[in-house]
RNA sequence: GCCGAAGUAGCUCAGCUGGUAGAGCAAUUGAUUCGUAAUCAGUAGGUCGGGGGUUCGAAUCCCCCCUUCGGCUCCA
């Protein structure tokens, strides 16, 4: 392989432009095409292209910011007219005449008064603002390359020649710095690789990725929809979506009783004064459905458990020796989100978390989160995943003000947080300022097999209901104590882990999960008989299997089968039925020979129990 | 909610500049009874998302609304 030339320099480790001056005793390093950073660089001028070929096609288009992101890099556009999908092929087409024009790409220090002298001519009020909200000092750094210029800190790539592989993928619209009360602007997203291979690699995860859409694949094997008669955001769970929840749930509900916690039932709506004295109604009314009116009494729907798992612990008097209190409920939950968010069952008006509370004392805290923390890993690696990011939120030091709870609960709270997660060496995330306003939390993000992570697990404090509410519990002391109350859901909400089970699993679902295990395809209608025997035993046996007792050939019934991702296909003949044994397929493998009922009985019996990731049968 | 795009049979989609809808699959009926990924033939299915307007005439043009999609913002 040729040896690849350099793009980009590091001088003591800071990525620069080629051809940077380094100073006496500076460490200077090459940085070729393939390496991570240079990959960000290429997305970057990439953008520069972009806003290149934007500007001279459609003049007096005003640009705003173009980063590189995760993945590609986007530009936003202040244009006369929208963008459509169909203008990206003559912008691809310009910049890719640009590229070939391999013009090059030269930093210039300008004064401030200089870059917004061109600016100002250039009547691009957007970078005008850039100008003077972002750059501090007199000095500033452009790129230039042609006639384009942008206020830029680089560093760039030598000359456009180099962004030959480049897709435009989508134009949408975004709000000027990201305030929806400001311009909305159109925001062209695009990727670029350094060559071919790499960029026709990542074109094929975004196919695949598309094939694995879980809207997609909930209509092509039957396990839920969306109706629009019905309402948005609301999800219905067909029969093997209802199945394969039943599984979640009565795993789910094992595990937790295994695990010391009690599980409950909770009403789903709740008077005016539940919500008042929670606070949801100062703080989160415009998330909640509007209220009904019974008796001259409103009641709301309900956003969130806590209130009533509250209630069930304020029904008699507590003592430490009651604690802790571990109570789940899979609580069926209503928030009104803004309806441009609605994205299939990932973001839903109407779901079901798997929730829980924790009610303990201060000295219980440190435990219980350690718990919480491998309860829910473990239960999440059951499902089939294996790497997680962890982020861990807490308050904003600045505004210490603007929190409910005691600055020593706050302390405590996130010190064993941060306890749990390192005697269990765990990687996280600090996230400064992210906490919510009444507790610190962790947030656990699954990695599903594209490598896109999806948030599920948190664990939450709760400071603030714990307050209003007034709960308490009496001490060793005589006296009462405030409880802690740590709120958790691990799996998220019912709705949101199926669509993540649907997309990493591809519809191909591990044993246990799937809705249909095996079908039977009897060969002609003088073997149903013996079919429905079969049927009844794997019934009997707890084994979810279907009978196709169509008019049809095997070619179809096993065509159709597969099609719908069943594991195991059982072909039925006069040879079996003479043998009482079976042929079984094994899903996208073709025939796997025969093998007597009792022996595939209980060989799938270990599958199942083992959570085992493929269908072989040993 | 905002910006843009879209909505035609159960599903996937065709229907050019206005002249009262079409295919494949699915469904259904009949025949076929088949050895490992589509048996053959017939039939039925749509006030073209909803409402209003323009027009002799609207799936097609205009307005309002609903839903979906791509994003922004937000989030389990």
């Amino acid at each position: 392989m040729d040896k690849e030339k350099a793009i980009l320099i590091k001088i003591n480790g800071e990525l620069r432009d080629l051809g940077t001056p380094a100073g006496p005793g500076d460490r200077v390093e090459e940085v070729y095409p393939h390496s991570p950073e240079a990959l960000e660089v290429y997305r970057h001028s990439a953008s520069h292209l972009l806003a290149q070929a934007v500007l001279e096609l459609f003049p007096g288009t005003q640009y705003g910011v173009g980063p590189a992101v995760e993945n590609g890099f986007y530009y936003d556009f202040l244009t006369a007219r929208p963008l459509a999908e169909s203008d990206l092929d003559a912008i691809a087409k310009k910049m890719a005449h640009l590229a070939r024009q391999n013009l090059p790409i030269r930093r210039e220090l300008w004064s401030k008064e200089q870059a917004r002298e061109h600016f100002r001519r250039q009547g691009q009020t957007l970078k005008l603002e850039l100008l003077e909200e972002k750059v501090a000092g007199d000095e500033v750094s452009v790129y230039r390359q042609g006639e384009f210029v942008d206020l830029c800190r680089g560093p760039h790539l030598g000359a456009t020649g180099l962004l030959q592989h480049v897709k435009l993928l989508s134009v949408a619209a975004a709000y000027w710095k990201g305030d929806e009360r400001s311009h909305s602007l159109q925001r062209v997203y695009g990727t670029v690789f350094p060559d071919a291979a790499a960029l026709a690699e990542h074109l094929r995860f975004l196919q695949e990725a598309k094939e694995r859409d879980h809207r997609l694949l909930g209509r092509q094997l039957d396990l839920f929809s969306l109706q629009e008669e019905a309402g948005p955001g609301l999800v219905y769970w067909h029969p093997k979506g209802a199945r394969m929840r039943h599984v979640i749930e009565a795993y789910w509900k094992q595990r937790h009783y295994e695990g010391g916690y009690e599980l409950l039932y909770t009403p789903h709506i709740g008077r005016e004064w539940l919500w008042q004295t929670s606070g949801h109604l100062g703080f989160y009314k415009d998330s909640m459905y509007a209220p009904m009116a019974i008796d001259e009494m409103n009641y709301y729907l309900k956003p969130m458990n806590c209130p009533f798992h509250i209630m069930v612990y304020k029904s008699s008097q507590r003592s430490y020796r009651d604690l802790p209190l571990r109570w789940a409920e899979l609580g069926t939950v209503y928030r009104y989100e803004r309806s441009g968010t609605l994205h299939g069952l990932l973001r839903v008006r109407g779901f079901t978390q798997d929730d829980a509370h924790i009610i303990c004392t201060p000295e219980q805290i440190d435990d219980e989160i350690l718990r919480v923390l491998d309860f829910s890993l473990d239960l999440l690696r059951s499902f089939g995943f294996q790497e997680f990011k962890i982020e861990l939120s807490v308050r904003d030091p600045q505004a210490a003000g603007k929190y409910a709870g005691s600055d020593a609960m706050w302390v405590q709270a996130e010190a064993s947080l941060v306890k749990a997660l390192s005697v269990r060496q765990l990687a996280y995330q600090r996230m400064e300022g992210e906490a919510v306003f009444y507790g610190p939390k962790i947030d656990i993000k699954i990695k599903d097999a594209l490598g896109r992570f999806w948030q599920c697990t948190t664990i939450q404090f709760d400071f603030n209901m714990s307050e209003r509410f007034g709960m308490k519990y009496i001490g060793a002391d005589g006296a009462a104590h405030q409880p802690y109350m740590v709120h958790r859901a691990l799996l998220g909400s019912l709705e949101r882990f199926f669509g993540v089970l649907i997309e990493h699993y591809r519809g191909f679902f591990p044993l246990w999960l799937a809705p249909v295990q095996a079908v039977i395809a009897p060969l002609n209608d003088d073997c149903l008989p013996y079919g429905r025997r079969v049927l009844e035993e794997l019934r009997r046996a707890g084994v979810r299997a279907e009978l196709d007792a169509r008019a049809e050939g095997v070619n179809r019934k096993i065509r159709d089968a597969e099609k719908q991702k069943v594991p195991y296909i059982l072909v039925l003949g006069p040879q079996e039925e003479k043998a009482g044994n079976l042929s079984y397929r094994i899903h996208g493998q073709g025939d796997k020979g025969k093998i007597a009922l009792s022996e595939f009985l209980q060989k799938i019996k270990i599958l199942v129990e083992g959570k085992s990731q493929h269908y072989e049968i040993q």
